[in-house]
DNA sequence: GTGCCTGCTCACGGG
DNA sequence: GAGCAGGCAC
């Protein structure tokens, strides 16, 4: 029985496939991994090819080096000749020989987002750009917009013409560019277009590596921007021997630039090309399955295709929404427990994946509380910490004596005496002599005005010489480098003195550095600087996940792409949370379309069990917003979701109706839920029926009984009675899916008066405010959030607290003193 | 030149 | 709510 014996008839057809483009359109969990690493085998193995002439893309260093093992263990050794590495490592490796042919130092340093903002920082003072008006992130998205198009700062220029606005972003662009270039430096976005640009300008260095690549396959190739199409395009030109997989329905990284048309339209780039449709599930119960299809199924622009599985039937989707986030995260952190001893499971078998990263707080909190070993992705970047960034900048201005960046980081850190007047006048030198920050340095003694620090200067520059120069011993390690920066620099020692938990944890940081270094040493026998520098700087938040390590997942649903686990918790599911603000008030139809992808993603992350919550309120940036649950909720058949009402303890009264949201509880006990109608289908959603029950008991709205399309407003009362609180029904028949969605809590102002929001903190107000222009039911705007009605207003000493509905963000509360919001 | 305080800004995702 | 830049006092 052979290895290829497996596979199913698709799987094994593109398996097969040889020469010419190919275009597998996989399905979540449809055993896309397998087929490429089947298809590598196969073409060593039963084709001959050699592996030095397969090229394989990933997107990020974990799934290449699964991938990398999943060869080797189909063919026995082997695998390590192929190229399988992501597309900004690809590059880096293809710039590290080529790139002085177009000008740059072989030895560049890549800038990350942090470096990136510091650069825009200087050009913006350079150029006297007012960053109030035009903001550091503003330039820099544009920048980056403009590279993955491959627009360089002429072209850019010259569609600016004419627009006085648009002129300073060319101006920063061309800038920004300029000054990377004279740092010998690259962000992101550059390692594609640098590598473009050497290929176009290098028939002879392209030849080279069209030869070297016959076989290219590129994992996820929904998420590929123009740049790099170009780039696989240049590369697959003689051959053709080009095999992308994606799925369009996960296409999720528009905001970086990916152009879904890229595996849209890849039919149009290549007519030749077969394509192949994976559409068996392997991974997820039918009725996750469902879920999902019934979710994405809201999408206008996608390839048609249907998932289906053999796998069973599975646990409906369960849908809490609980009083807030902190019980939200509470109710997960005990379901984790509970479940895990009841199915023996253990906690890598559990991801709680979230919208934003900032959802991850609460969660960790209760985690912590109680012992329960997590594994955070993303947040705070490790290599974004500020010690591991000075470090960092130690080792770059060794490796890289012209990154100005690296050198103005550590000039005066530790404290050395050399004041931000110094920095100025070095730099002004620097520019005017077209030195690199740290070559102006080293001629300190001829500039004007240096005068008592030059001293400090030179103990400086002849500290960086002399590590620089030990480097040449080619039996010098890396660790001793870091180890003589710490000692030399004393940067460990006054950490120490301060003796602070806050620089304990620091001081951790920069052992847990060490311990990189050393592991890359072990790991890359005689690596270069610039090797392990550049290491860090691609490495993505999801390549230290090791799924094997007994440890609850807590991630971004970003993040989550690609893995699968057995039991998914989908947290923070609310309308303005997910999808967020930016989207719902967005005029841009397809970015809802992107949302919702997303949403897809999340689905088809979990294998056995499924559970969705939402939070009435959350604290957001200080702020208490209420959201209603999310439309994506909704967008589930009905069936397939069961409500849970929220089972904690009834602290607001029993038995009393609150709000006329809709989604009004009792007496929180275990109730039932009713969707209203959603057996209707398209035609509406019943309003009511979020009502859980009084104990025990079935107070839950009428289900909107089929053909009429509607629900009465179903607000559990501890008799169980379902009415109409408030006058708000459920919505007619015929009523818009969107519009029902939207508008189905519209009056939350009930809800903060009957539970009473959560204390917030009273903090002194800046400024006393004893009268103000607007009263409830008027309407302001707000500087981000628009126009609202004032629902809600609450005297404090000094100061009033707001509650507002905005048009488009939900409801939100908060203080008149902070919010400045102006009456229309 | 250093250190503290205040006020402002950012509130989506990441290689 | 948090992080950072700028202002101000020493």
């Amino acid at each position: 029985m052979s290895i290829y014996d497996k596979l199913n008839e698709e799987q094994r057809i593109a398996v097969e496939h040889k020469e010419g483009p190919l275009l597998i359109l996989a399905g979540a969990g449809s055993g896309k991994t397998r087929v490429l690493t089947h298809r590598i085998a196969y073409l060593m193995e039963e084709c001959g090819v050699k592996p030095w002439n397969i090229l394989a893309i990933t997107f990020t260093n974990k799934a290449a080096k699964e991938m990398r093992e999943r060869v080797d263990n189909l063919i026995g050794e082997g695998a390590e000749d192929v190229w399988v590495s992501t597309f900004h490592s690809t590059c880096v490796r293809i710039l590290r020989r080529y790139i002085d042919l177009i000008g740059y130092d072989r030895s560049f340093t890549i800038y990350d987002s942090d470096d990136q903002k510091t650069l825009m920082r200087e050009i913006c003072k350079y150029l006297d750009i007012d960053t109030k008006r035009t903001k550091e992130r503003a330039l820099l998205s544009a920048i980056s917009a403009a590279k993955d198009e491959l627009i360089s700062p002429m072209q850019y220029e010259k569609e600016c013409m004419g627009n006085y606005g648009k002129q300073v972003y060319a101006k920063a662009y061309n800038e920004y560019q300029k000054r990377l270039k004279a740092n010998n430096a690259l962000d992101f976005d550059d390692l594609i277009v640098k590598t473009i640009d050497l290929l176009t300008t290098h028939p002879d260095v392209l030849s080279y590596y069209q030869d070297r690549f016959q076989y290219i396959m590129v994992d996820e190739y929904q998420d590929t921007n123009t740049a790099q199409f170009k780039l696989i395009e240049l590369l697959a030109a003689r051959n053709h021997n080009l095999c992308v997989v994606g799925d369009d329905d996960q296409s999720i990284y528009k905001f970086r630039g990916a152009n879904i048309y890229n595996i849209l339209n890849f039919e149009k780039e290549y007519p030749e090309a077969k394509v192949i449709k994976l559409e068996q599930n392997y991974r997820s119960t039918q009725n996750i399955l469902d879920a999902a299809n019934g979710v994405i199924a809201n999408n206008t622009e996608r390839k048609d295709k249907k998932l289906w599985t053999a796998n069973e039937k599975g646990d409906l989707i369960r849908f809490t929404q609980y009083e807030t986030d902190y019980e939200e995260a509470a109710a997960i952190v005990d379901d984790i427990e509970t479940t895990m001893k009841e199915n023996g499971e253990s906690y890598n078998d559990f991801a709680i994946l979230y919208r934003t990263n900032a959802q991850s707080r609460v969660l960790e909190e209760k985690l912590v509380n109680r012992g329960i070993p997590y594994k955070l992705v993303g947040g705070v970047n490790f290599y974004a910490r500020r010690e591991v960034k000075d470090l960092l900048a130690y080792l770059k201005t060794i490796d890289n004596g012209m990154d100005d960046i690296a050198a103005k980081r550590i000039i005066n850190v530790p404290k050395r005496g050399i004041g931000l007047t110094t920095i100025d006048r070095v730099t002004d030198y620097a520019i005017a002599n077209e030195y690199s920050f740290f070559e102006a340095l080293t001629r300190a003694e001829y500039i004007a005005g240096v005068g008592r620090a030059l001293s400090r200067i030179s103990s400086f520059v002849s500290m960086i010489e002399i590590l620089r120069g030990k480097l040449d011993d080619p039996s010098y390690t890396l660790e001793s480098l870091i180890n003589e920066i710490i000692e030399a620099t004393g940067y460990v020692e006054e950490l120490q003195a301060e003796g602070t938990d806050e620089a304990k944890s620091r001081i951790e940081n920069i052992s847990e550095l060490v311990n990189k270094v050393v592991t890359f040493e072990q790991e890359h026998p005689g690596g270069s600087l610039s090797e392990f520098l550049e290491d860090v700087a691609l490495v993505a938040d999801i390549d230290s996940l090791d799924e094997n390590t007994e440890k609850v997942v807590l991630m971004t649903l970003h993040s989550a792409k690609g893995l699968e686990f057995p039991n998914v918790y989908m947290c923070g599911m609310e309308d303005g949370i997910f999808p967020g603000y930016m989207t719902i008030s967005s005029e841009d139809d397809s970015e809802m379309e992107e949302e919702r992808r997303l949403c897809y993603v999340g689905i088809t992350r979990a294998m056995h069990r499924l559970t969705m919550s939402a939070a009435r309120q959350r604290m957001v940036h200080g702020e208490t917003q209420f959201n209603k649950p999310s439309r994506f909720v909704h967008e589930i058949p009905r069936f397939l979701v069961e409500v849970t009402a929220d089972s904690l303890k009834p602290r607001y009264g029993g038995g009393t109706a609150y709000g006329s949201d809709g989604y009004g509880l009792a007496d929180r006990g275990r109730g039932r839920f009713d969707y209203g109608s959603y057996d209707s289908g398209s035609r509406g959603y019943g309003s009511g029926g979020y009502g859980s029950a009084g104990t025990g008991s079935t107070g839950y709205g009428n289900s909107g009984s089929g053909s009429r399309g509607y629900g009465n407003a179903g607000y559990g009362s501890s008799t169980g009675r379902s009415s109409n609180v408030n006058g708000m029904s459920g919505y007619g028949v015929g009523q818009a899916r969107k519009k029902s969605a939207i508008d189905l809590f519209a009056d939350n102002s009930m809800i903060q008066k009957g539970f009473g929001a959560k204390p917030t903190k009273v903090t002194p107000t800046k400024e006393k405010i004893d009268s103000l222009n607007y009263g409830e039911g008027d309407t302001v705007k707000h500087t981000r959030f628009g126009a609202g009605t004032v629902t809600a207003l609450k005297e404090l000493p000094g100061d009033y607290e707001v509650t507002v509905e905005f048009e488009k963000g939900g409801v939100k509360k908060m203080r008149a003193s902070f919010a400045k919001l102006e009456k229309l």
